[in-house]
DNA sequence: CCTACCGATCGGTAGG
DNA sequence: CCTACCGATCGGTAGG
C-alpha cells in the first residue's frame, strides 16, 4: 500500500464521516454507523484512524487553519477602509465555509466534544479570531465609519452568529456564489435593512 | 405525596437536566449524571419522568410555547410600522429566551435528538414561527421601509442567527436588560454598522 | 481489511 | 426512592 492511496483513503474517513456527525451529531454517530457507510467493518477503522476523536480534530483544525489563513490575507491589505476590511473579511470567511458546509457545520456544532487540551486550543483559536474581527470594527468606530452607539461585543457576535448559522441553511446548488453571499451579508450587516434616506 | 410536589419535583428534575443537556450535549449526558446532580439513584428517575426523551421534549415544546404566545401579541398589534413590529418582535424573542438561557440553548442545540413524530412537529411550528417574521420584513420591503434590494431569506436567517446565539454569549449577571438587549440588536438589524449621513 | 472479542456504559424495568 | 438487574450498544484491541 502506498502512502498516496492510504492518505486519501484516510480522507475519505474523514470526510465520510464528517457527513455522519453532521447528520446525527458527534455522539450519536456510532464508529459502526461510519463503517457501514464505507462498506467494510468497524474494526477496520482503526487502520486509518486512531480514534473517533482524531476524525474530530482534524474536522475542526482543518477549517480552523483555513478560516486563520483567509483572515491573515485580509489583514495584510493596505489601504482599506473599515467597511471594505470588514466585508472582505465576511467574504473570506463564507467562501471558506463554502468550500465544506458539512466540515463547517461540525466545526460550528461539535467542536465542543474535542477532550482537552485540544478543546481549549480549538476555543483560543476562536477567541483569537473573533477578536481580530473586533478590531475591525473599533477601527471603523474610531475613524467615523462606523457608529460609536452600538455596544462592540454585541456587533461582534451578531456578526459571528450570523457567519455561523450559514452552513445550516446555505443551498450549495443554488445559482449564488459563496463571494456573492458573503458581500450580501456584509451590506445587511454594515448597512442594515432600513431604506436609506435619498 | 400530593399532585404538587410531585410536579415540583419532576419541575427541578428537568430543571437539573436542562443544564447537563446544555453543557454535554443531550446524548453525552447520561440518566446517571442527571441522577448524581440530585443526590439519587438512576432508576429513581422514572418515578419522576417517563424518558429521557420526554425531558427533552419538555423543554423544546416549553420553549416553543413561549416564542409562540410572544409573537402572537405583537402581531395582534394594531398602527405598528414594519420597523416597530420587527423590533417588538425581536424584543419579546430575547425576553423569553432571557427567562430561562439553559433551556433556550437547549432548545437551539438539542431539539435534533427528538425522535419522530415530535422532530417534525418541531420544525414545523420553528417554520412557522420564521415564517412570520419573514412577513414582517416583507411588509417592510413593500411600503418602502425596508430595501428591497435585500434577498429576504437572507435576512431573515441572519436575524434568526443572531437570535438564537444569544444564549451562548449574553451573560444574565450583565446589568443590560432583556428587552434593551433585543432593542440593540433590532437597531443593529436595521439601521446597520454604518454612520449615518448627516 | 476481517473475525472474534473486551470492558464500560447506556436507557430502562421489576419489584419492593 | 432503592437494590438488583437486563439487553443493547459503545469505542477500541488482538491477531491475523
Amino acid at each position: 500500500m502506498t502512502e498516496v492511496s492510504s492518505i486519501s483513503r484516510k480522507e475519505q474517513v474523514i470526510r465520510v464521516a464528517a457527513e455522519l456527525f453532521r447528520e446525527k451529531g458527534y455522539v450519536a454517530a456510532s464508529m459502526r454507523d461510519l463503517a457501514q457507510k464505507l462498506g467494510i467493518e468497524a474494526a477496520s477503522l482503526y487502520s486509518h484512524i486512531k480514534s473517533k476523536e482524531e476524525i474530530l480534530h482534524v474536522l475542526c483544525f482543518d477549517m480552523a487553519k483555513d478560516f486563520m489563513a483567509s483572515l491573515e490575507k485580509v489583514e495584510s491589505k493596505q489601504n482599506l477602509t473599515a467597511s471594505e476590511r470588514l466585508q472582505q473579511g465576511i467574504i473570506g470567511h463564507v467562501e471558506v465555509m463554502a468550500k465544506d458546509l458539512t466540515a463547517s457545520a461540525v466545526f460550528m456544532n461539535e467542536h465542543r466534544h474535542l477532550s482537552q487540551p485540544f478543546l481549549r486550543d480549538f476555543l483560543l483559536l476562536r477567541i483569537n479570531y473573533i477578536n481580530r474581527f473586533k478590531l475591525m470594527i473599533e477601527a471603523g468606530m474610531a475613524n467615523g465609519e462606523f457608529k460609536k452607539t452600538i455596544d462592540k461585543k454585541l456587533a461582534v457576535m451578531t456578526l459571528f452568529s450570523s457567519l455561523n448559522w450559514m452552513p445550516l441553511w446555505y443551498d450549495p446548488t443554488s445559482a449564488i456564489e459563496p463571494a456573492v453571499l458573503g458581500k450580501q451579508l456584509s451590506d445587511m450587516l454594515v448597512n442594515g435593512l432600513k431604506q436609506n434616506p435619498t
